[in-house]
DNA sequence: GAGTCCGGATGACATACGTCATAGCGTCAT
DNA sequence: ATGACGCTATGACGTATGTCATCCGGACTC
């Protein structure tokens, strides 16, 4: 299960789109001769699965996922397999992410914008114990802070994309009087004007 | 210039986010013998500029890319070079996105959802003179008809994402009134409730 | 030349939204 | 046990939004 000893990192890969999976297992195959791609998922739950069945060396996850979003696979795996390392592979430099992602016990976090070259690199540092991490995004995720809304505040939120107050209140069985109350925090907080931008600031620094 | 004689097929991949780039090219590297990816580019521009410093056969082009996007880039490659084969590679399934793909002069529409294998496959296609479409998107584009919305509802609904009646029209150089039957206009053609699901639902149909 | 369409504008109305004050209840820490 | 905080609620106020009727000028069609 160690991978230090036989030397060949083994690696599953969890990516929705077909496509792009079978392009960067492709990649890792053409570039990484230390590195073998053992199981490959297209989405979270079915990467739990996988993983179970036979534990691999490092986890390469996306994030945005059908099912189960790759974050909340990371916490389980790590919790399940602490010796596993986790490596978010994601288009979104969210700063929240980043937070969840290290958080959720993840050894690396990097982007689809990086260079195609770095992602072996990541993989074999993770696979030695180390951490890799933009130092730009996690300045970014140190500098912006927590995120500032309450678990209502957030729920609310996530449901005001269109939406009239009396609709949210009916799906979250609140008045409507309580929802705008929460949006108009929500808005204050963010220093938005109203909860659509404030919607868009959440979603920009992964919050909702 | 032409494919055929030769036999390998000479590509330009145009993708944005690099990690996905080196990708594809190393999937079809690894997979497609017959196919040469002679260029990568990262934006709009960029593609324009190595297409015409040397045409190849097939031009494999994201939409969503930075200066230029993929659309407008067909359209000008197809204007410029009519032998020159066109296929888009989008994560959207948006229909308006695929009609204007094949307005633009494109002979292949596919997505990142589809199998790995698929990509050579369209490939070589598309480079014997083929067309390459998903059957069940090109009716759902067909279905769902024409953009209802007139130029400047379009032009009023892309801003309408958070923004005051009043911020928009100073933007336009309109009357605040004018915006806001604007709005209301393409919310009834749209079938929406209000200006955020209108802007939901153009966008989610590629018309914006 | 009359009719039609589009861009642009105004005014009026009902409803939705954002804000604020206030209050009751539960939990958790000090 | 007192206070701080989060969740829920109500009422009231001003503003923003969505709708409708109506209007004008230009362009294009028949």
């Amino acid at each position: 299960m160690a991978a230090g000893q036989s030397g060949r990192i083994r690696v599953l890969l969890a990516e929705d789109q077909a496509m792009v999976r079978g392009a960067i297992s492709a990649l890792l195959r053409l570039t990484a001769p230390d590195i073998d791609v053992v199981a490959e998922a297209g989405d979270g739950e079915e990467t739990l699965a996988l993983a179970r069945q036979a534990v691999p060396d490092v986890a390469l996850l996306d994030i945005e996922m059908p099912r189960l979003d790759g974050l909340s696979v990371a916490e389980r795996l790590h919790a399940e397999f602490p010796l596993l390392r986790i490596v978010i592979l994601t288009t979104f430099a969210r700063p929240g992410y980043l937070r969840r992602a290290l958080s959720a016990g993840a050894s690396g976090y990097l982007l689809k914008d990086a260079p195609a070259v770095e992602l072996a690199a990541a993989i074999r540092r993770v696979a030695r114990g180390e951490r890799v991490v933009q130092p730009d995004l996690a300045f970014e995720a140190l500098a912006l802070g927590d995120d500032p809304l309450t678990d209502r505040e957030r729920e609310v939120l996530r449901l005001a994309d269109g939406r009239t107050a009396q609709a949210i209140a009916g799906e979250l069985h609140l008045s409507e009087g309580t929802v705008r109350n929460y949006l108009s925090e929500a808005i204050q907080k963010l220093g938005a004007a109203n909860r659509v931008e404030a919607r868009r600031i959440a979603e920009e620094r992964g919050w909702l």
